[in-house]
DNA sequence: CTGAAAGCGCTTACAG
DNA sequence: CTGAAAGCGCTTACAG
């Protein structure tokens, strides 16, 4: 079943079914009643390869998310990359785009995204994941297709000689949400405060780094290099980093952890050693994953609105693919503190 | 940059080109080298529509994640299908297909299915979902596409009379996993054990329950519907459930719930009025989400493998699609039981 | 308002 | 081993 037989039984051209199909105004509503009616009748629904091929958008969005650095290829361990994908998937699939997703898990597998241009599989883009995008992203960004990323450093599109005429980046107010749970902790009294770092490779772990340094230094706190442990995001890095803590048998009164996972490791190690939260150290994460909620105690966080923020970026891609205006967009979006059972006043605990 | 240009460049017709790039045998190798210079220095892509429209399989598997039960179009809360979708991607990618993801919120919804396939976007479908799969599912598997389905009774495919020559249906093995963890907890004692049931709509959920009724039946227990709780697989549900059963002054001495959402929700509301787990009351859940191992106390399960049976029929669809033989495929999954801290022997309880 | 025709970029018998 | 040509199923100027 094609146009043609649409187009047959219609008594019309195959012109005036394309017509139809594309909702051209120059069509009496009696052969448009027509027409409809034997789609309607045989099911009919054009080729989309064929309408492609014949000038059509081919309404899809390609969805990459890249984790370069999991040892394991589990990018749903990770609870703040599910709400990624279903953030796109439905922003998409209200406004009639298609998604297609795709894993990437290595350097090389960065050509993937170009093939996908070159292909006309996809007409915009979006990147998520944890890693430094890598030098790829010079060539797709000067590819003319929209592209929207999440967590990148706006100075790094200069940096890296990117084309930001077709970029969208969308990142979380991390220094701010940082700045938020450090003086809170300081606000209850805590002049020894220790930072589990992310990855480094990552904006939204340089910008949480460089915030607690900040704003340490600001209140005149001292930075203590043996309370820098470094986590790489990952629980396991981090598992190791707070036994050494425990073992040097000098605690600072507050931590905070770059992500939930983290502040969870931490929190393993901690009770497995005996040693009190929030009586004997407050601990405050980041992200706010479901998790964090349901712990006990309850994890003090700053919740990253991820949903939205995906969702948002979709949107903005889709603007911009139909637009055809090409001019950066950067946007951040606030981080919100959770103030759950973790973290206590310096004085009512045990040091 | 089209095969035209690439032909002119190296001195050859298209259709030389074309063998190239479809490894055809008899291309001499200095040809296809020449060949290949170009379209490596000119990093030409061959237009995808263009091959589809010309015969190519457009090798492309629609996954569409249904969830026409949620209030909140959140399928990643569901902490269940984010391994789903990685599970389909991470294969399909590694096969050289590209993948499609669609969510499906209304029954309406489902029309996107026979669309995606009718407008040739797709050559195979995965449907993942806590439905009972609509009547649209008759009129898609007589497309004559590989389709493969987690989570659905064989029987209904008789019963709603569809063409099981195209189907691939891969369960976990939920009575023999219920089984299991009900004869641990009769091996620990009880006699009073109640279940929170899933949804009905679904196969595991009933599958569950049915097991719950034969074991129990079977080991001459007696059913008290008081202590059967109708949860969903809902939280709120659960949450209004165990509270009643709580009021209720009347407990079972064991609850087995038929996912680990509702174990956890019920868990909370004892917790809540002072019921402790598991010594006034086991509780045992189902799925193994990655909280379930990070609570206290620790909760014992049984691990649905997700990913794993998730990948596998990603496979077989794959393999489906490239062998051509039309056959329907079932299989099942063995569950295994997870024995953590929440269940203890009846006569160490409060009862 | 509508049809004939060109064209999108490939693949693949066909003929040599 | 290789090229000319038909054909895949649409859309869209073009002409009327």
């Amino acid at each position: 079943m094609n146009s043609e037989d649409i187009a047959r039984l219609a008594g019309v051209s195959r012109s005036t079914v394309s017509r139809v199909i594309n909702n051209y105004a120059n069509v009496p509503e009696a052969t448009r009643a027509k027409v409809l009616a034997v789609i309607e009748k045989y099911n009919y629904e054009p080729n989309t390869s064929a309408r492609i091929l014949a000038g059509k958008s081919n309404n899809t969005i390609g969805l990459f998310v890249i984790s370069v650095s999991e040892k394991e290829r589990r990018i749903y361990q990770n609870a703040y990359y599910s709400s990624f994908i279903n953030a796109v998937v439905d922003v998409a699939n209200d406004n009639g785009y298609y998604v297609l997703v795709h894993t990437i898990y290595s350097e090389k597998d960065y050509s993937k995204v170009k093939q996908s241009f070159l292909q006309k599989r996809i007409c915009a883009g979006i990147l998520v994941g944890n890693e430094k995008l890598s030098s790829a992203l010079k060539e797709i960004s000067r590819m003319g297709y929209p592209i929207g990323i999440v967590d990148y450093d706006p100075e790094d599109i200069e940096k890296y000689d990117l084309d930001d005429s077709n970029l969208i980046v969308v990142n979380s107010k991390d220094y701010e949400g940082t700045t938020d749970a450090l003086n809170y902790l300081i606000g209850l009294g805590h002049r020894e405060i220790g930072i589990i770092t992310g990855r480094m490779e990552t904006y939204s772990g340089r910008q949480r780094y460089e915030a607690y340094i900040n704003v340490l230094e600001s209140n005149g706190i001292e930075i203590k290099p043996e309370f820098v442990l470094k986590g790489e995001f990952h629980k396991k890095k981090t598992y190791d980093e707070v036994r050494n803590l425990v073992d040097s048998k000098k605690l600072p009164t507050a931590l905070f952890a770059c992500n939930d996972d983290m502040a969870l490791a931490a929190m393993e190690v901690f009770s497995e050693n005996g040693i009190r939260i929030p009586e004997d150290i407050s601990i405050i994460g980041f992200d706010d994953i479901p998790l964090a909620a349901h712990i006990k105690p309850a994890l003090s966080t700053v919740k990253v609105p991820g949903y939205e923020m995906v969702g948002h970026i979709t949107e903005l891609v889709i603007s911009k693919i139909e637009s055809k205006v090409r001019k950066f967009h950067y946007e951040s979006i606030p981080d919100q503190l959770i103030i759950r059972d973790t973290c206590t006043n310096v004085r009512d605990g045990a040091f």
